[in-house]
RNA sequence: CGGGGUGUAGCGCAGUUGGUAGCGCGCGUGGUUUGGGACCAUGAGGUCGCAGGUUCGAUCCCUGUCACCCCGACCA
């Protein structure tokens, strides 16, 4: 990519909100845009980044035996209606409805309805269970209160997944399978992201745990043990037998040395039972030939809120300038290297270019700052706003067929030439 | 929906005790610069959120209204 290309200028951040620096400089910066409250548009570099973290979600359920599918985002009401959860949804001003002549539409505010109308079809006998089904799509959500930018917006993509199962047993394993696969996608995009205990609540079911990352951050408060690595969710203690379940399902006894700390909620699982079967006429039949309901769980991850977690978590809190920028994490930077031109330098804007293409053509992810008029120091520090973790600056100081690879997290330079950079960047 | 706050140039903000507005950054042009957020000169950007009211006159005062932000109930 060329930044001349892209509209970017220099920005001189300014005020910055320091109940979230990160997304503060995203929309300062204009890597995202704000059109309303909790709705927001991407700029290419946030943008890829959330493909890339869509990515990491994808490989990782694929090995772990999961299904891609797509289901609609716009959803005739019909369906909302033979759920029964039209009326709740619509009256507490969650989902959001169109009318037209051609009858009312649903923008999904969640995935299970239109998940059992597919499912339905596909998975009639024992013989085609298990099943895990998955999609990434838009989820639109009319919240009473938006919070946080992209933490919590009105549409937002989300990762869910439903299991379906044939027995109480085989669910349970659907779900650890599910849960493992999601401790290694957070692992690998590079956020520390703890299971705790869920008030499985709204959703009904069984058990339920909560993906989070401790943040001051986030909206949740949950109770946690640091040795134990054991937590749960405040909201528990509300239940009525809350010391039954955290027992009986969760194994907690004592939770009296727990410490009270906040969490961002980046995913939530819940083993459902039968009670979506139920509601959705989801059966199949069994060995006996006698018709049963499906064992589910059902899963889910914000993409955009793992988004914004990642950007708060990977800032760069400069002594003088204060927050001005972020380190990508490799795991997710759509571009490695930014190669820095000096552009009134005709040799050497010359080898910039050179560089980029070559670089371009074996398949490193490369950014080449080609905008005129710009200092290095200028073009330095957008390079920290983009987060772009390595820079070569192709000034003065370049010479030869050696270039100066510095990397945006620890300052360390390595000077390399271009067949060493291919082959250091794969 | 209850409580608090903010709407003035693309962004961040001043200001006018009522006489239709400025600053910094950014943007255009010319020049000098270019290895850690360059500088000089010059220029273009605003029906002061919207609607009423008071007034000779409102961006400012009053009343509505809308939008956005923060705290609570909801949730990935």
């Amino acid at each position: 990519m060329k930044l001349s290309q892209t509209g970017m200028g220099t920005i001189k951040l300014n005020n910055i909100d320091m109940m979230y620096p990160g997304q503060s400089i995203l929309l300062q910066t204009g890597q995202i845009v704000q059109y309303g409250a909790g709705i927001y548009g991407y700029n290419t570099v946030p943008l890829l980044v959330r493909r890339n973290i869509e990515e990491i979600i994808r490989k990782t359920l694929n090995r772990h035996g999961c299904i891609e599918v797509l289901l609609p985002t716009l959803q005739p009401d019909i369906i909302w209606k033979n759920s029964g959860r039209y009326d709740q949804y619509v009256n507490d001003g969650t989902m959001l409805i169109t009318k037209s002549n051609k009858g009312t539409f649903c923008l999904a505010p969640t995935g299970e309805e239109a998940m059992l109308e597919f499912a339905r079809e596909k998975l009639k006998s024992y013989k085609n269970l298990p099943v895990v089904y998955y999609q990434i799509g838009e989820k639109f959500r009319n919240e009473i209160r938006t919070r946080g930018y992209l933490l919590r917006g009105k549409a937002f993509p989300m990762l869910d997944v439903y299991t379906f199962d044939t027995t109480p047993e085989k669910m349970v394993e659907a779900y650890n399978n599910v849960r493992d696969a999601f401790l290694e996608i957070f692992k690998e995009i590079g956020l520390d992201v703890i299971p705790i205990v869920a008030d499985n609540g709204a959703m009904g079911g069984k058990k339920s745990e909560e993906f989070m990352l401790i943040s001051d951050q986030g909206e949740d408060k949950i109770l946690y043990d640091e040795k134990t690595k054991i937590g749960l969710n405040t909201e528990v203690l509300e239940k009525e037998n809350y010391q039954e379940y955290l027992s009986e399902e969760y194994g907690i006894e004592n939770i009296s040395n727990f410490k009270e700390i906040r969490t961002m909620e980046l995913g939530h699982i819940f083993q459902l039972g039968t009670r979506y079967s139920e509601m959705m006429n989801g059966k199949f039949i069994d060995k006996d030939g006698k018709e049963s309901l499906y064992y589910m769980g059902c899963y889910g991850i914000g993409v955009s809120r793992t988004l914004a977690a990642l950007y708060e978590q990977c800032l760069i809190n400069d002594p003088k300038y204060g927050p001005c920028g972020f380190v990508l994490p490799e795991s997710v930077a759509p571009y490695k290297i930014q190669i820095i031109a000096k552009t009134d330098d005709a040799e050497k804007f010359e080898k910039a270019k050179k560089l980029y293409e070559t670089l371009q053509a074996n398949n490193v992810g490369v950014i080449l700052d080609d905008r005129d008029k710009l200092s290095i120091g200028a073009k330095i520090k957008d390079c920290k706003i983009l987060g772009t973790p390595y820079f070569i600056v192709v000034g003065d100081k370049q010479e030869g067929d050696n270039y100066e690879v510095e990397s945006l997290k620890t300052g360390e330079k390595t000077v390399m030439n271009i067949e060493q950079i291919i082959k250091w960047s794969l």
